[in-house]
RNA sequence: GCACGGGUGGUAGAGCGGUCAAUUACAACAGACUGUAAAUCUGUCGCCUUUCGGCUACGAAGGUUCGAAUCCUUCCCCGUGCA
């Protein structure tokens, strides 16, 4: 189980400071979550990530249930023991697949879209997977095999898998879906956070998770529901409107409905920008593939600025990644050196852009606790 | 000197009479990426033009043809073999 005890509430808005116990350690909170979807975060070891100050990873119940299945995983001495993670981790139920591998895909669209257009009527089915009542038939993005996966095999595998946070199985919803199809989502995505608790048999935590799309009245909906089981906390997922204001709207709507007391994730939200928006309306711990995703595409996070490191200019630069930048990266390479690295397609360039990246990350969410603690925010 | 083979856009390398401003790859340039189908994807990439279109181009110069990067002649380079 998880303890969470809030530390300090914010008198400017509904940021809150806070500590999240777990069998492997503590989380300041708000805190980053760092994504580690097939029991790695992509490029680094794990001593290395804990050396960025990332507190806490999560991994993806599908992936590791396709590979190396969960099995594998618990005869390996579950996740921690298996990559060696000594932090707190956590698990996503695989119910971001059900868009990212079906609506998502068919329509290319992310979770913030301010040119959605309504386009999924409810009954409608994704191009790949196939949702019923139960769960969700998913083709292996590996060889094309079905695999079902409802409330009642996500928690399995995730028991198998052994995080110390689990989240009950939902279903995200598109930015191009109608209201009809989100409300009959959300029924959906009720039953099975509902079923996902039921069938829980280990004392690690679980959260519920609230959908509701871009729609008020599904969000509080959602989110009363949600508070009326007994989750250890809370996953907000789902889409977020066309726009960063609207996305704040929905994350307050939503918090205004959940115990205080215990914590809420924000599920792959986590643009710099957007971290302290969402902390101000309440998020406690949010996870986002962007450090480590952009760093493999050749991009770096710095306090000025984003660089992208396949510009050819860059390789005379004898300049730090970041001269306000404390990191092993920074301390010890030039600019030059880092494009050098990613042109020629080097792993080492994906690597250190990676640990430059999580470091920034989690730097600057600790510099937005200390806010908080001053009373500044 | 003789005999073959070859000279194509920044590079490599297709094309071998019209559908070729020229396949493709790389490079270059620009952009995208938010619970990771992602060390990925998209666009531009001779010059002028927003588009239509125009212009100059496949070693050089001639020629054949309605039409040539593609065929012929000469020349200039490069590679290999024989002297």
């Amino acid at each position: 189980m998880i303890e969470y005890k809030i530390l300090k509430k914010s008198k400017k808005s509904n940021a809150r400071l806070g500590v999240i116990k777990t069998p492997h350690g503590e989380v300041q909170t708000p805190a980053f979550v760092a994504v580690g979807t097939q029991a790695t975060v992509k490029t680094l070891t794990a001593q290395e990530v804990e050396d960025t100050g990332t507190q806490m990873m999560i991994a993806n119940t599908y992936h590791l249930h396709l590979k190396p299945g969960d099995a594998i995983v618990k005869k390996q001495g579950q996740i921690h023991n298996f990559m060696k993670l000594h932090r707190p981790i956590m698990t996503d139920s695989g119910g971001f697949q059900v868009f990212s591998l079906g609506f998502g895909r068919d329509y290319h669209v992310g979770k913030i879209n301010i040119d959605a257009k309504e386009l999924i009527k409810k009954g409608d089915q994704p191009k790949n997977v196939k949702i019923t009542e139960d769960g969700v038939e998913f083709r292996s993005y590996l060889d094309g095999s079905k695999i079902f996966m409802g409330p009642k095999e996500s928690i399995r595998i995730q028991e198998n898998i052994g995080a110390d946070i689990m989240f009950s199985f939902d279903e995200c919803t598109s930015p191009t879906a109608t209201y009809d199809y989100t409300k009959d989502a959300l029924e959906r995505t009720k039953r099975w956070i509902k079923k996902s608790l039921d069938v829980k048999k280990t004392d690690q935590a679980l959260y519920g998770i609230v959908q509701g799309g871009r729609y008020k009245d599904l969000r509080i909906e959602s989110a009363k529901y949600a508070n009326s089981l007994d989750f250890a906390g809370f996953g907000i997922g789902g889409e977020f409107g066309g726009d960063k204001k609207e996305m704040v709207n929905m994350i307050k709507w939503v918090n205004a409905e959940l115990d205080e007391r215990k914590p809420r994730h924000l599920l792959g939200i986590g643009f710099l920008e957007d971290m302290e928006k969402v902390i101000k309306a309440g998020v406690d711990t949010f996870d986002c593939t962007v450090p480590t995703h952009y760093a493999r595409h050749g991009s770096a996070f710095t306090s000025h600025g984003k660089i992208d490191f396949k510009k050819t200019k860059l390789l005379t630069s004898k300049l730090p990644l970041d001269k306000n930048c404390d990191c092993y990266v920074c301390q010890n390479f030039t600019r030059g050196y880092l494009t050098h690295l990613i042109k020629a397609r080097e792993i080492l360039g994906l690597r250190l852009l990676s640990y430059h990246n999580l470091h920034f990350f989690n730097a600057y969410v600790a510099n937005i606790r200390q806010k908080i603690k001053k009373g500044e925010i």
